[in-house]
RNA sequence: GGAGGGGUAGCGAAGUCUGGCUAAACGCGGCGGACUGUAAAUCCGCUCCUUCGGGUUCGGUGGUUCGAAUCCACUCCCCUCCA
C-alpha cells in the first residue's frame, strides 16, 4: 500500500490533480511536497493540523515535507472559505504569528525525518509592481480567475484587488519552491483546490506542460451532526498549551462522538490499519468502553504535547471525572483549572452560604446556594457538604492556594486565594 | 395623519371582559438529581429576592378601591392595515 492508497483508505482524498502522474511519480522517488498555513494567528488549531498530519505521513513514507509560513501571502488575506472582505493585520502580528508557527511546526517534524520550513515572505517581498505585472500577471486570465469558486463566491458582497490577488501569489509560491527547492505536489483543504490548480497552471506555462507538478486536496471535515468539526465550547481547539490545556486537548477527543471517532483515528492517529479495525470493532460491540475515543485522545496529545502531558491529562482526568480532586498537584489544578471560572477569594474562613453567593457569585442567590446544598450538590474540594451553616477555610488544602467546589456532577469552579 | 392589535418572569405564551382563591397556568431554556459510556434518549425536582417574619414584581406615571397584571386617566414603545 502507497501513500496515496493509504490516504484514500484514512478517507483523506478529496481531489487530485492527475492521480496516474501522481501515483507513478511518489512510487519512483522521494518527492518534494508542501502545504502552506497563513500567520493569521499566533497558533495553529485542529483545524490547521489536518493538512500537516497528511504532509507528516508523507514524511514517514519517506518524501520530503516543505512547510510554508505565508508571511507574505498572510500580509494580504485569502479570500477561501471567507464571506467578506478580511481586515490587514500589522506587519509586527504577522512576524509574531509567523515565529510561534514556525516552533509548533518544528516540534511537529522535528523528531523523525528531514522536512524544510520556508517562508514566502522572502520571495514575495522581492517582487517588485512592475515586475509582477511583467512576469506574473500576463500569465493570469482575469476570466479564469472570476470563475474559481474562491472569488466567484464572493462577487455578490464584493472583494478588493488583494485578495483577489491572492490565488496570483499562491501560484507564485509554488512555482518558487518547484524551482528552489525541488516541490512537485501541493496540499492543502479543499477550500484550496483553486489556488493549488491555479500554481499548477502557472508553472506547466511556465515550465512547459510536462512539468510534473500536482495537487491534492482533504475533504472538510464534518461531525457525524453536520457541523463544523473543531469547535469545543471553549470555541477553538488551539495546539498552543496556553490557549488550549493538555488536558482540555485530551478532553476534546475522548468525547468525540461515536459515529465520527473511527475517522478521526484515521485522520489524526498514526495507528495503522488492523488497530483502526480493532478500535472501530469495539465501538460496535462495546461502545460503552470508548476505547477508540480514549487511543484516540492519548494519540492525539501525543503527538501535539508529548507523552508526559498525556500522562497528566489522564490523571486530572481521572481525579476530575471520580470528584476526587484531593491528590491533584498545585501544577495540575493550574492546568485542569485554566479554562474553567475562576474568581480570587481571601484566605478567611467564612460561612458557605456567602461564600457561595457574595463572594464567588458560584450561587445566584441564597435560595438557590442553600437548596444546592441541601440536594448535596456541593462539593467543597472533593468533600460533599449539606451543612449550611460549614465553614469554608481555604487554608486547609492545596497549600492554602485553592478551593476547588464542584456543584452538580462535573461543574467545577477554581477559588484562588488572593 | 387615520383605523386596529399588542407590551406579563431568561424567552414564548395564558390570565385582563367577570378585581381578592395569582409570585402569576403552560411550553422552552437554565440548574440540580436518577439512569448512563464524561454519550444520546428518558424520568423526577427546582427555577423573583429573603435575615423565612416578609419584601419587590406584570412598559411608565398617577388615580379608583379595604384590595389592581386585571378598572380609569395620562404617557412611552412595538406591530398590522389605510393615507
Amino acid at each position: 500500500m502507497n501513500i496515496l492508497d493509504e490516504l484514500k483508505w484514512r478517507g483523506a482524498i478529496n481531489q487530485e490533480t492527475d492521480h496516474d502522474g501522481l501515483n507513478e511519480l511518489v512510487n519512483q522517488k522521494s518527492v518534494g511536497i508542501y502545504a502552506g498555513i497563513d500567520p493569521t494567528g499566533d497558533s495553529m488549531h485542529i483545524g490547521h493540523l489536518i493538512p500537516f498530519m497528511i504532509l507528516k505521513r508523507f514524511q514517514l513514507a519517506g518524501h520530503h515535507p516543505v512547510i510554508l509560513i505565508g508571511s507574505g501571502t498572510g500580509a494580504i488575506g485569502d479570500p477561501s472559505g471567507k464571506k467578506s472582505e478580511r481586515v490587514l493585520q500589522t506587519m509586527d502580528q504577522v512576524k509574531h504569528n509567523e515565529k510561534a508557527l514556525t516552533s509548533q511546526m518544528e516540534k511537529l517534524f522535528g523528531q523523525d525525518g528531514k522536512f524544510e520550513i520556508v517562508n514566502n515572505y522572502d520571495w514575495l517581498s522581492k517582487i517588485s509592481l512592475l515586475d509582477f505585472l511583467r512576469d506574473y500577471g500576463k500569465l493570469f486570465n482575469v476570466n479564469t480567475m472570476l470563475n474559481k469558486e474562491i472569488v466567484a463566491s464572493r462577487l455578490e458582497v464584493g472583494i478588493s484587488f488583494t485578495e483577489f490577488t491572492y490565488q496570483i501569489l499562491q501560484s507564485i509560491d509554488f512555482l518558487h519552491l518547484y524551482r528552489h527547492n525541488d516541490v512537485q505536489v501541493q496540499l492543502g483543504g479543499a477550500d484550496q483546490w483553486g489556488n493549488i490548480t491555479s500554481g499548477t497552471d502557472l508553472i506547466h506555462k511556465v515550465e512547459g506542460a510536462d512539468a510534473k507538478v500536482y495537487g491534492l486536496t482533504i475533504p472538510l471535515l464534518l461531525k457525524a451532526d453536520g457541523t463544523k468539526f473543531g469547535k469545543s465550547e471553549g470555541g477553538n481547539v488551539w495546539l498552543d498549551p496556553e490557549k488550549t490545556t493538555p488536558y482540555e486537548f485530551y478532553q476534546f477527543w475522548i468525547n468525540q462522538d461515536d459515529r465520527d471517532v473511527v475517522r478521526y483515528l484515521k485522520y489524526f492517529t498514526f495507528l495503522n490499519q488492523d488497530e483502526i479495525d480493532e478500535l472501530a470493532k469495539k465501538v460496535e460491540t462495546e461502545p460503552e468502553k470508548r476505547e477508540a475515543q480514549r487511543r484516540l485522545a492519548e494519540e492525539v496529545t501525543e503527538f501535539v504535547h508529548g507523552k508526559a502531558a498525556v500522562e497528566q491529562a489522564e490523571h486530572i482526568s481521572a481525579a476530575l471525572f471520580s470528584g476526587d480532586v484531593s491528590k491533584l498537584t498545585t501544577t495540575e489544578i493550574e492546568q485542569g483549572f485554566k479554562n474553567m471560572p475562576t474568581v480570587e477569594v481571601s484566605a478567611e474562613p467564612l460561612n458557605i452560604v456567602q461564600w457561595l453567593v457574595d463572594t464567588t457569585k458560584i450561587e445566584s442567590s441564597r435560595r438557590q446556594a442553600r437548596e444546592d446544598i441541601k440536594n448535596g450538590a456541593i462539593r467543597i474540594n472533593g468533600e460533599k457538604v449539606q451543612d449550611v451553616d460549614f465553614m469554608i477555610d481555604p487554608s486547609v488544602k492545596f497549600d492554602g492556594r485553592f478551593v476547588i467546589v464542584r456543584r452538580g456532577k462535573k461543574r467545577y469552579f477554581l477559588a484562588r486565594v488572593k
